[in-house]
DNA sequence: GTAGTTGAATATGTACTACATATTAATAAA
DNA sequence: TTTATTAATATGTAGTACATATTCAACTAC
C-alpha cells in the first residue's frame, strides 16, 4: 500500500457490525433511557442506518451479551441494565489468557484483599464472624490438611470467599469468584517447581481477632502478612 | 452452582447463538490453543455444528468483540489474546449504569488505591517519584486550584492516574481510566448536594514524602487518610 | 535468477428473502 | 365478565447471492 492510499484510508477498517455497536451504544448513553425502555425493531434500525438486518443483529448480539438489552420475541428489545463482568465470566479462564495478564490478575487479588479492610470494617455483623470461625475451627480440626495441598486450599478460597461476601461489594464478590481458576492455576504451576507453599505467619484465627477487635489498618497489615507467601511473587 | 444443580436447572432458552459461542468458548478452553492459531473457516463451523452461518457469524462476533479472534479477509480467523477489559470499555459510562454498579465502582477504586502500595514500594523509580513531584508542584503553583473544583479534580487524576501507572500493572492502570467517567459523575453529583468537597488532611506531598521515605504500610494508612472525604460514602 | 506485476482463488463481509417460533393483542365464545 | 381461540408481529434461523480484500501463484521484465 502507498503512502496515498494509506492517506485516503483514516481508521483502521471496522466492520458495519462493530460500526452498528457504536452507534447505538452512543445512542443509548446520549438519550438517557431508563431500564424497560424499548428499542427500534431490528428492521427500523437496519432501514435508518442503511445496513442490512444481518449488521443491525450482530450488533445487538454483542449489547444482548453485555446484558445491555434483552429480546422478547414479539416485544422486541428492550434495554436492561448492563453485567459489569459479563465479559470477564467468559475469558477467566487460563488457557485462554497470557502470561502477563493471568499475573495482573494475581496481583489484582492481593491488592484488593489488602485494600478491602475498611470495607469489612463498616459492614461486618456478628454472623459473619461466626462464620468465619467456623471456617477457621473446621480447617483446624481437619487433619487432612496436614496433608493434602488441595484441603487447604479448600479452606483458603472459603474463608477468603467469605471475606469477599462480608465487603458487601457484590461486583468484588462476583469478581473473586471468576478469579480463582487464574489462582489455582498459578498456584499448582508454583507447586510444581518444588516451591514450598510457605504458610505466613498471620493465620485465619489471627485475621478474625484482628477483625473482631483490631482497626482496619490493623487488618490490613495482617492480612499482608498472611499473604507474604504470595507477595513474593511480584 | 455445582455442576449437578446447573444440570437440573432449567436454563433459560438460549439463542443458537449464544449455545454456538459456549461450545466456540470449551473449544478453545480444552484444546490449549496458541495465539495466532486458525479456527476453521465460518462455513466448516456452520456445517459442523449444523446452524446456518448467520449464527456462527454471530458467535464469531462476539468473539471477536471480546478480543479472543481477529478475521482477516481471506486468511479466515486467527486466536488471539483476549482483553480482560474489553466489555467494561462500552459500558463504563453514568448513563448506563445503575446505581449499585456505580457504588461498587466508587468502593473498588478505594480499595484499590488503598491496597496498590506493595506493588508501588516494589515497582517505583526515582523518575516516577519525581513525576509525582513535578504534579503535585504545579497543583500548588495554580491559583485556580482555589476556586475551581475541575482544576483540582484535573490535578488529582493526574497524580492518582500517575500512582495506578507506577503501579507496573497496566490491566489496573486501564482500569483507573475506565473508572474515571464514574467516579466524576458522582462527584459532582455530591456537589450539588452541598456537600463541601472536605480536602483530607494528607496531601500530594505528603503521599510523595511517604512514598520516598516510608513503608507501604505507612502509605496505605496514608493514602486511607487522603481518600477520607471519599471514604464517607460508605 | 531476481524483482515486480498481474490475476485467479478464497474466506470474510454485507444484503436480501423466506420462513419458524413464540408471545402479545384482539376477537370470539361461554 | 371470563375464558378460549385466533391473528398479528418481532425476533430467531436458514439459505442464497454477491462484494471486498488479501493471499498465493503464475508470469513478465530486466
Amino acid at each position: 500500500m502507498n503512502f496515498l492510499t494509506a492517506n485516503l484510508i483514516p481508521k483502521k477498517h471496522q466492520s458495519l457490525a462493530e460500526q452498528v455497536e457504536q452507534k447505538l451504544l452512543s445512542y443509548l448513553k446520549a438519550n438517557n433511557f431508563n431500564i424497560g425502555d424499548q428499542l427500534p425493531k431490528e428492521i427500523e434500525l437496519a432501514a435508518h442506518l442503511g445496513v442490512s438486518r444481518n449488521v443491525v443483529r450482530e450488533a445487538l448480539s454483542r449489547l444482548r451479551m453485555m446484558g445491555m438489552v434483552e429480546s422478547k420475541k414479539r416485544k422486541g428489545m428492550v434495554i436492561t441494565e448492563p453485567d459489569l463482568l459479563s465479559g470477564l465470566t467468559r475469558i477467566m479462564d487460563p488457557s485462554l489468557l497470557g502470561k502477563e495478564n493471568m499475573q495482573d490478575i494475581f496481583e489484582l487479588r492481593l491488592v484488593l484483599e489488602v485494600g478491602m479492610a475498611d470495607l469489612l470494617f463498616v459492614r461486618k455483623k456478628d454472623t459473619d464472624i461466626q462464620e468465619l470461625k467456623d471456617i477457621a475451627n473446621r480447617e483446624a480440626a481437619d487433619e487432612n490438611c496436614q496433608n493434602s495441598q488441595d484441603v487447604r486450599s479448600k479452606y483458603e478460597v472459603e474463608f477468603h470467599g467469605k471475606l469477599y461476601a462480608m465487603s458487601g461489594n457484590s461486583t468484588l464478590s462476583r469478581f473473586q469468584k471468576l478469579l480463582l481458576p487464574i489462582f489455582n492455576y498459578m498456584e499448582a504451576v508454583e507447586a510444581t517447581l518444588d516451591k514450598a507453599p510457605a504458610k505466613g505467619k498471620i493465620n485465619h484465627f489471627d485475621l478474625i481477632d484482628t477483625l473482631e477487635n483490631g482497626t482496619a489498618a490493623q487488618f490490613r497489615k495482617r492480612m499482608r502478612e498472611h499473604l507474604t507467601p504470595h507477595y513474593a511473587r511480584l
